[in-house]
DNA sequence: CAAATTCCTATTGACATGTTGGGATATATG
DNA sequence: CATATATCCCAACATGTCAATAGGAATTTG
C-alpha cells in the first residue's frame, strides 16, 4: 500500500478544515465526529501537520486548529510525502537509500524510475482546494 | 511501499529467464547467483509463479524453470498484481474491499481513483520483453 | 543407487500500522 | 481564581506484513 491511513486521514482533515475555516479555529473533536475517525488517532496525525507548519494549533477554550495558508497553497503530493515519509513505489527509488550497486545494468530500474515520476507528477497536480471543489477538478492524467 | 521485494524480485527472475531461455530449464541456483538473491527466498517467489502458470518447473537433475509463454506475453502489471495481491495505492481502492459508506461524498475518493488508474495504465504498458530490450522502451508516461 | 533439483511446511526477527490511555499545559470565561 | 475546554506529549499494545532461513520430502537423470 503506497499510502496509509495517515496520509488519507490527513487529506480529509485538511479538506474538512478548509471547508470550515470561516469559523476560525476548529476543535479536533468536531473534525473527528464529522469524519468518523478516532479523535485520539487524529491527534497524532495532526501533531505532525502542526510540526511541519501546515496547521496552527491553539490551546484552551475556543481553541482548535486552522490552516496556516490558503487551501490552494497546499499541494497534495507534499502533504502526503510529509505524512508517509516517502512516496517512492519501490525501496530502490527512496531518496537517501543506499544506491543499488546493480543499478548500472538493472533491467527493472528504468521502469521504477518512470513509475516514480508518474506518481509524483499526478499527485503534484492537485491542491487541497481542488479536493474541495468536487466536480471541478479533472482526475485523469492528461499531458 | 507499493511494491515489495516479492514483486521486484519476480520481475528480475522473469527477465533473467527470458534472457537465458535458450538453455531450456534454468535451475534456480543459477538465477539466484546471477541476481544475487537468496535462493531460499527466491524459492517462495518462484513457487507462486508456478502456481499461477507463469513458470513451469521441472524437478530432478537437469531440471529448473522456464517461462510458460513468450516474454512479450507477460504484462508487468499482471505479474506484479500476482505477487503483491493488489496494486491499489490506497486501501479503499482495493478490489473486494468493503465499499466505503462515505464514498458518495468523499472528497478524496476521485483522487485515489485517478491515481489507481494512472498506476494501472503505466504498468500495463510494459512486458517482460520490454524490460529485456534496454534502451528501447520509453518509460515516460505519454498519451 | 547417487546427485541434483523442485516442492512443501514452518519458524523467526524486525518493523510498520492502527489504536488507545493517562496525564501535563495553556487559554477563555464567568 | 475556578472551571471547562483544548491542544500537547509520552508511552504502550495488538496485529500484521515482510524478508529471510531451516529442514526435509518428492522427483528425475545418469
Amino acid at each position: 500500500m503506497l499510502i496509509s491511513t495517515r496520509g488519507r486521514y490527513a487529506l480529509r482533515v485538511l479538506v474538512d478544515m478548509a471547508e470550515h475555516q470561516s469559523a476560525g479555529y476548529v476543535p479536533l473533536k468536531e473534525i473527528a465526529e464529522r469524519q468518523e475517525i478516532s479523535e485520539k488517532y487524529l491527534e497524532s496525525i495532526v501533531k505532525s501537520l502542526v510540526r511541519e507548519g501546515v496547521l496552527i494549533g491553539l490551546r484552551g477554550k475556543g481553541g482548535g486548529y486552522r490552516l496556516s495558508k490558503a487551501p490552494d497553497q497546499f499541494v497534495v503530493r507534499d502533504i502526503l510525502r510529509l505524512m508517509e515519509g516517502t512516496l517512492a513505489p519501490v525501496a530502490c527509488m527512496e531518496q537517501g537509500s543506499a544506491p543499488c550497486p546493480r543499478a548500472v545494468d538493472c533491467r527493472t530500474r528504468p521502469l521504477w524510475q518512470g513509475l516514480d515520476t508518474v506518481i509524483d507528477e499526478y499527485l503534484g497536480r492537485f491542491t487541497i482546494e481542488d479536493l474541495m471543489n468536487k466536480g471541478d477538478a479533472a482526475y485523469d492524467y492528461v499531458i
